[in-house]
DNA sequence: ATAATAGGCAACCAAATGGTTGCATGTCAA
DNA sequence: TTGACATGCAACCATTTGGTTGCCTATTAT
């Protein structure tokens, strides 16, 4: 679980999540591109990235196509939330999400 | 955002919400007890969460009392999880927390 | 009043971290 | 086969980070 932490720190790490969210099962390059990291950069941030489990990769050709895995990200509301309380968080972040709608 | 994974990416910080969330409301002191780091290490741990608003504070007489938040870290979940995911993620922790239970 | 308790501030240090450059390897297309 | 493309490895560097020590201030109890 340490290795999850350390991964999601990093501003960089978590764009490249972003990224995969939002178009899952990409290439190195693909990821690099418009981003000011260089390529190698990018590696060692999904090194660590699947070091931690949060990114899983299959190799296509001679690409490797990378993809998000969601349960270590789950994993850790189950260690500070109590069962009660998640309930009130959710409307809550319901309610915020409604409201911020609302200015748009 | 930025500073709640900063903040939890240290295993003494994460310990220290363990700490709170087993027993709220605790002083500096009395959660330096039975930790190998000086009191000004503690304390330095303490502004990072309180900074991410992971811990909020509040003086009376001369203690500072410290509390657990858990809003911040129900966010994170919110970030890389579709809706539809959830159920399925929950099922499977609470499946893999009845097979762990099994074995005592 | 004075000692003990609870906490705060600042300078300093070693180790970890994020990034770069340069080169090497493997695979596909013409 | 040969060049272009996709990725991998390693050495190096600046900055950040977690921790220490030393000293200071505020509040409480005797």
């Amino acid at each position: 679980m340490d290795e999850v932490f350390k991964a999601l720190a990093d501003a960089s790490r978590r764009s490249l999540l972003d990224r995969l969210h939002a178009k899952n099962g990409q290439s190195l390059n693909e990821l690099c591109e418009g981003l000011e990291m260089t390529r190698q950069a990018v590696t060692k941030h999904l090194v660590i990235l699947e070091e931690a489990n949060l990114v899983t990769t299959i190799r296509h050709r001679r690409e490797k196509l990378h993809y998000l895995n969601p349960v270590p990200i789950h994993q850790i509301g189950e260690r500070w939330i109590r069962k009660f309380e998640r309930g009130k968080l959710a409307a809550l972040s319901e309610l915020k999400r409604q409201l911020e709608k609302r200015d748009e």
